[in-house]
DNA sequence: CGGACGCTTGATTAGGTTCAATTACTGTGG
DNA sequence: CCACAGTAATTGAACCTAATCAAGCGTCCG
């Protein structure tokens, strides 16, 4: 009996189904019938973990799977000819990554883990054979990548319009968003991506990072705990005023369901 | 026999059959069967022109259908609570716009026309039942989404990293590209946006986009003919070194094949 | 213990915005 | 067809936000 929501998780290298994964509501919500679980399970591969700084796959690299994140989290960028590096999302557990890449069969992106990180790797080729069966799973496919369409357009939206307090603000409020929706706390939490990280993705210097987390500090909107990177929003409310979010697309924000 | 690559627009009105129409090569490239085409023709709405500024859709509007654009050009943005607009995408004939609104069933986006424009209109109803014969048009589908993530990714890359020149460079090379790919001269085209909506776009003041022209100019980059609107492309070469591109990728910055 | 890296804070700078004024279009009605 | 009004585009000057440069501290890990 499972002590708590993901301990499941912790079997992931040895043969724990997908019916028992207490991710599977999560990564595929598919409300798919019991026999398709278990055809769903017996393509689904489980490889050893991921450790911090290690390569999912290089943009460019042939795509050969869709991964789903059963714990840890990772980052994902594109890189420009001159080799600036641009990170388009950070995805958590009970989040599914690379359906991007069926593109022109090949990953667009780079994505790196942020931390140890397991993951469950649905090769391609079964999952598009299963697709073919099951109109529920290539619904959620369809879903799944047009709400990235809308969330990539609300970070258009961060990135040309939005001051360096109400892009910070806005990443907090929609992490919170996320962790709240898979049962954790939307209060506290670890930020598993350094300041670096952060800046690059929301269009900042670290610097810049750094000094309006200083400044939520003062104004008492947030709070580290241990360290730099635990952090509790003491003022949710005042973070959302501040973000100008619309309603419901706070998650949009760092949210990357399909990579 | 048509006089030139769009001539059957002309008579979109009235009932010209997409196996007619020069546009079904470009915005359902499909390789549909003779029958398919039929079956296709037979769902599709030729309505009355849109005129400049009129709205094709509203951000949460009931989503009802796909848009094939025919002639003209459009604009599509989304709408912070704060009432602040951010232009996601210009769309020019050829391509198909509005595929975004599955998710949810609701529009996600506002389009406007920046010129008089003509549309075939696909309803998603008879579009799904076709698609659930057709495994080209699902694919079709599923890859102008995630083709549509990419781009909308370079966009973020762009906002977040480039300078206002490497922008409008940018910006300059990908229509370029887009026209030609069209069939229409890469060197020469019209800017159906105002200077606002450029700025808009890639997330500049209207004086700075008016600056950098200017500046463009005086490097003979480029050259305006008749109007402020009607661009030549001097040194193509030249705004590509500026742009920072990846090979390939410079369509995507404000190309929307999903709107 | 030492070195590297990550984070914070301060001082200075710069790219782009904002404000303001002028000129060039576009479209409309007489 | 021209006059006029309203909008779009350009250009200049002042300002400001966030970047850059620089220094110091903390922390993780060999």
């Amino acid at each position: 009996m499972p002590q708590n929501k993901f301990s499941s998780v912790k079997g992931c290298g040895t043969a724990v189904s997908c019916q028992d994964c207490s991710l599977s509501s999560l990564c595929l919500p598919l409300s798919l019938h019991e026999q398709d679980i278990d055809r769903l399970d017996a393509i689904i591969k489980r490889g050893r973990p991921y450790q911090k700084g290690q390569t999912l796959w290089r943009q460019g690299d042939d795509f050969h799977s869709v991964l789903a994140i059963r714990s840890g989290s990772v980052k994902s960028f594109i890189t420009s000819p001159s080799g600036e590096e641009q990170i388009v999302g950070f995805h958590f557990a009970g989040e599914m990554i690379g359906l991007n890449g069926l593109f022109n069969k090949k990953y667009p992106i780079t994505t790196v883990a942020l931390e140890t990180t397991t993951v469950c790797d649905i090769p391609y080729d079964s999952l598009d054979a299963l697709a073919d069966d099951l109109p529920e799973l290539r619904d959620q496919v369809l879903q799944s990548m047009s709400q990235e369409i809308s969330e990539d357009q609300q970070m258009m939206l961060l990135l040309s319009k939005k001051t360096s307090e109400q892009r910070l603000a806005t990443f907090l409020v929609s992490v919170s968003e996320r962790f709240h929706r898979r049962g954790y706390s939307a209060s506290r939490f670890r930020l598993t991506m350094s300041r670096n990280d952060l800046g690059n993705f929301l269009g900042l210097a670290v610097e810049t990072v750094s000094r309006i987390f200083s400044k939520f500090q003062q104004k008492e909107l947030i709070r580290f705990l241990d360290s730099s990177r635990d952090i509790e929003l003491i003022d949710i409310a005042g973070l959302y005023e501040l973000a100008d979010l619309q309603d419901g697309t706070a998650s949009a924000c760092g949210k990357r369901v399909v990579g």
